[in-house]
DNA sequence: ACCGTCACG
DNA sequence: ACGTACGTGACGGTA
């Protein structure tokens, strides 16, 4: 038989240290928990044991030792985030079926000791899981020690493995400990004798008491002997400390810690109250629909085929309905310049609705016809659901109006956007919403569509609570809608002309390619940073500037760093500009054009944690723009014949919203008086008149200015302007002196967040920011960083939110032909008709301006072309 | 699946 | 003493 034996605490702690901040919404640590369970899964897979022993230490005991005591009560003591998470952990774990040990006096080591002693004793084998470099004296023919490296690395210690890196047998690790102590733990062992000398005597003399028995007939140097003779009394209390004790009174029956069946639905249960969906995926469990909650009784609803008849009898009954819609997967019309052969992307003609849902009380009403969807969304009844915008596209490709009056899922977001989430399943879950079950019973996952009316009013009721109503009903449902349109409408690319740019960088690339492999002298991928770090540092023999997780970098800085020794160097950079441009923005934009000829990217309205939108498939919020052969890709973007893209920026946004949020008088009066922000912060911090700002100075304090949104720090900075970190400091304590608005604004704001444990927007949008009570510096430093920064981004994000669902709303009105397509941040681009261009620019400007009405003012410039390269100011 | 890298605001 | 600016998505390589 074999026997897992876990050191719970020290695995617990690990997995706390090693992973950032998670929390429930409610501020419920789960990181610890969430770490422990997946590298306790992975050990479990890896050692494949017939048992398991899950031991745990119990709070301050006394035993061995009367100074014991003492030395533990100098540790310091387990913080509350970690704390909080040991109760259901412990409980996850009973639940999951496996046998947890403690022991009344024993430390869990102890525990391990035992177990492991045990099974050696009686002929079977064991594998100690731990975190903890201790336990490797245990180690022997029939006990192995799995040490916990991270989330997902061992490595396992065999007496082989000892003998190796340490130089002695398992066994003697306890002499050698003796001798060397372990400030960690407080062990003092030989003052003066470290890892080194100890080994040596013990690879000699074998032990500590042999050692001080034969104290004076041993080759010894004197400066080492009075040491020991010094220490003697600390070395063998040390002894006695490091030994981990193989007596503990604990269940020694190995049969009794085979895994029993536990209660999993329960183990499901708390892990969706953690919101720790993927582990339940882990552990092979399943929210059941009926379990997510507990309840007396099982409620239970009928799902009824619905016909013509019971829709018109529905719809005039309700003015509310609550309904999901499914969608066909994909459409199989092949694209026009899919040389493959694979199906085109999405979006070109559109997915027509296959399956809808209406909830009520008792009854889930199905609906299979596309009519009768078609009949359901003209209705002009508010309607509920759990994901508008295909809805919306859908409508909008047909010319229905249709009402939507509720999304969980971009309320959950306002809620909790941090979530990876937002199924309704998960929702439903987290918000603890009773699940009832298909009375026909086979009807998976119906169960969380019958419940969307609970979990509607749950969310909207929060949603009031939080005072994100207009957030969620004014701003994010109407740009769900404006979104969906702008999916549906896509963005023409001049295809061939890509193409050909594309030949021209394949024939760059190859070249550069060559030449490459003659400076360095063989051929190798030089898209590896693995085998470009051989060339570079092992065979030419470059310096090495800054390591990575996994070797010596090679990112860009590096590379500049480098680039007077060696001719290759620059040739590398040109590469990797080239293959860059090449195959994200050739290959993959040209196998995303559809039928129509145009580009339809996704747009994500629950990702960003800040409250921006982002793009997909493609990504058309990086297109290329800082360098000229980058820039060229936007002449492939451009209008259909006989429109134009008329393209409007923010200026200065971020900062505009800093000023506003600040108060700061000097940055008002510098934007009011519409003078060029950057001269005016360099004006300031390296204090010449407006007129002696040089082009240097001006484009540091631009840098400063980036540096105050991004929660600045003078290393960054320093780095980004190339001047010492002195200097850069400099800077920086002079920009919060001359703007002390900004300063004392920036450290209310963390105060707040600190007791709040969330910022927010001028709109209210919320962030969570668990990591601010995090223990970590660098963890918490994070949390600092995020809380003077989401404040500012989201409320720009906000803003030209609100601009886009206006402009949208305005082009309809004034009846206009010309349609939002794309949006990037601080950017809107609009196709418009041309001779409607001059109408559309001025009206984009005015709705972008006026979104919200601040204490400075907002600026936005139009500019027009036929591609979006001519557009773009 | 994760990392390193690099494109954008 | 720490490690080093915010927010994204995509690619190619590696495990």
């Amino acid at each position: 038989m074999k026997l897992l034996v876990v050191d719970g605490n020290s695995i617990l702690n690990r997995a706390f240290y090693g992973i950032k901040p998670l929390t429930t919404k409610d501020g419920m640590f789960t990181n610890a928990i969430y770490g422990f369970l997946t590298m306790f899964e992975r050990m479990k897979a890896d050692v494949q044991p017939d048992a398991v022993a899950i031991a745990f230490d119990l709070k301050a005991k006394t035993f061995r030792h009367k100074a014991y005591d003492l030395y533990k009560a100098n540790r310091k003591g387990m913080p509350e985030e970690l704390h909080m998470q040991m109760a259901p952990l412990k409980e996850l774990l009973t639940d999951l079926g496996y046998r947890l040990v403690t022991c009344e006096g024993y430390e869990a080591d102890d525990i391990l000791g035992t177990l492991s002693k045990t099974c050696a004793d009686t002929g079977n084998t064991c594998v100690v899981a731990t975190g903890d470099r201790d336990s490797l004296q245990l180690v022997n023919d029939r006990v192995s020690v799995r040490l916990a490296k991270n989330l997902n690395g061992t490595m396992l210690y065999t007496p082989e493995v000892v003998q190796e890196e340490y130089g002695v047998e398992p066994k003697k690790l306890i002499e050698i400990k003796a001798i060397q102590g372990d400030s960690s733990d407080n062990i003092p062992g030989v003052a003066g004798i470290g890892p080194k000398g100890a080994t040596e005597l013990i690879q000699k003399y074998g032990d500590v008491k042999y050692i001080y028995d034969h104290l004076d007939e041993l080759d010894i140097k004197p400066g080492m002997r009075a040491k020991l003779e010094k220490s003697k009394d600390n070395c063998f209390m040390s002894r006695m400390l490091g030994e981990i004790c193989l007596t503990a009174p604990v269940d020694t029956n190995l049969d009794s810690y085979i895994p029993t069946d536990g209660d999993k639905a329960a183990a499901a249960r708390l892990m969706a109250r953690l919101e720790l969906f993927s582990l339940i995926k882990k552990f092979g469990l399943e929210l059941s629909e009926d379990k997510v909650v507990e309840q007396d009784e099982q409620r239970t609803f009928k799902v009824v085929d619905t016909d013509g008849e019971t829709l018109d009898k529905i719809l005039s009954e309700n003015n509310e309905l609550y309904v999901q819609i499914s969608f066909e997967e994909k459409s199989t019309i092949p694209s026009l310049w899919d040389s493959h052969g694979d199906e085109s992307p999405r979006n070109d003609s559109g997915s027509q609705p296959v399956l809808a849902y209406i909830s009520t009380e008792e009854i889930l009403y199905k609906i299979n016809s596309t009519e009768e969807i078609n009949k359901l969304l003209k209705s002009g009844k508010k309607l509920y659901t759990d994901n508008s915008k295909p809805i919306f596209a859908y409508c909008d490709r047909v010319g229905i109006e249709v009402a939507i009056a509720f999304d969980t899922a971009l309320a959950a977001y306002l809620l909790s956007p941090s979530s990876s989430s937002y199924e309704p399943e998960r929702l439903c879950a987290e918000y603890s919403i009773p699940v009832a079950v298909a009375e026909s019973g086979g009807e998976e996952g119906l169960g969380f569509v019958h419940a969307l009316p609970a979990l509607c009013k749950r969310l909207a009721d929060d949603i009031h609570d939080i005072a994100n109503d207009q957030l969620l009903y004014e701003i994010e449902i109407p740009l769900a809608r404006v979104l969906a349109r702008m999916e549906n409408l896509g963005f023409m690319v001049d295809v061939e002309a890509i193409r050909r740019y594309g030949e021209q960088l394949s024939v760059e690339v190859d070249e550069l390619q060559k030449s490459i492999y003659e400076d360095v002298g063989y051929e190798f991928n030089i898209n590896s940073p693995k085998q470009l770090a051989k060339a570079l540092f092992e065979d030419l023999n470059l310096p090495t500037r800054k390591k990575t997780k996994s070797g010596y970098s090679t990112n860009a800085e590096v590379l500049e760093s480098l680039l007077p020794l060696h001719p290759v160097i620059s040739k590398i950079l040109d590469y990797r500009t080239v293959a860059k441009l090449k195959s994200t923005y050739c290959d993959s934009l040209i196998d995303k054009v559809a039928a129509d000829g145009r580009i339809h990217s996704s747009f994500n309205q629950t990702e960003t944690r800040t409250g921006r939108i982002s793009s997909t498939e493609p990504n058309l919020q990086n297109i290329p723009v800082r360098t000229e052969r980058g820039k060229e890709f936007r002449r492939f973007f451009r209008a259909k014949d006989g429109c134009v893209l008329v393209d409007a920026d923010y200026s200065q946004i971020e900062l505009r919203v800093l000023a506003h949020m600040a108060g700061d008088q000097t940055m008002r009066k510098a934007f009011t008086d519409n003078i060029d922000i950057h001269t005016v912060t360099a004006s300031e911090v390296f204090g010449v008149p407006i007129d002696q700002v040089t082009p240097l100075m001006r484009s540091r304090a631009k840098a400063v200015n980036f540096g105050i949104v991004y929660g600045i720090g003078a290393f960054s900075l320093s780095k980004d302007i190339g001047v010492t970190v002195r200097e850069a400091q400099k800077y920086i304590d002079k920009y919060l002196a001359r703007f002390s608005a900004i300063d004392s604004y920036m450290n209310t704001t963390i105060q707040q967040a600190k007791e709040d444990g969330y910022v927010q927007t001028l709109l209210g949008r919320r962030r969570y920011l668990p990591e601010l009570s995090a223990s970590n510096f660098n963890t918490r430093s994070f949390g600092e960083r995020v809380a003077r920064n989401a404040p500012i981004q989201g409320t720009a994000a906000d803003i030209i939110k609100i601009a886009m669902v206006r402009v949208d709303e305005r082009l309809k009105r004034e009846g206009l032909e010309a349609r939002l397509i794309l949006q990037v941040h601080d950017e809107l681009i609009v196709e418009a008709p041309a001779f409607e261009s001059m109408q559309v620019a001025m009206l984009l400007q005015e709705e972008m301006e006026n979104a919200l009405s601040l204490t400075v003012p907002l600026t936005a410039e139009a500019s027009m072309g036929e591609t979006w390269y001519e557009a773009k100011g």
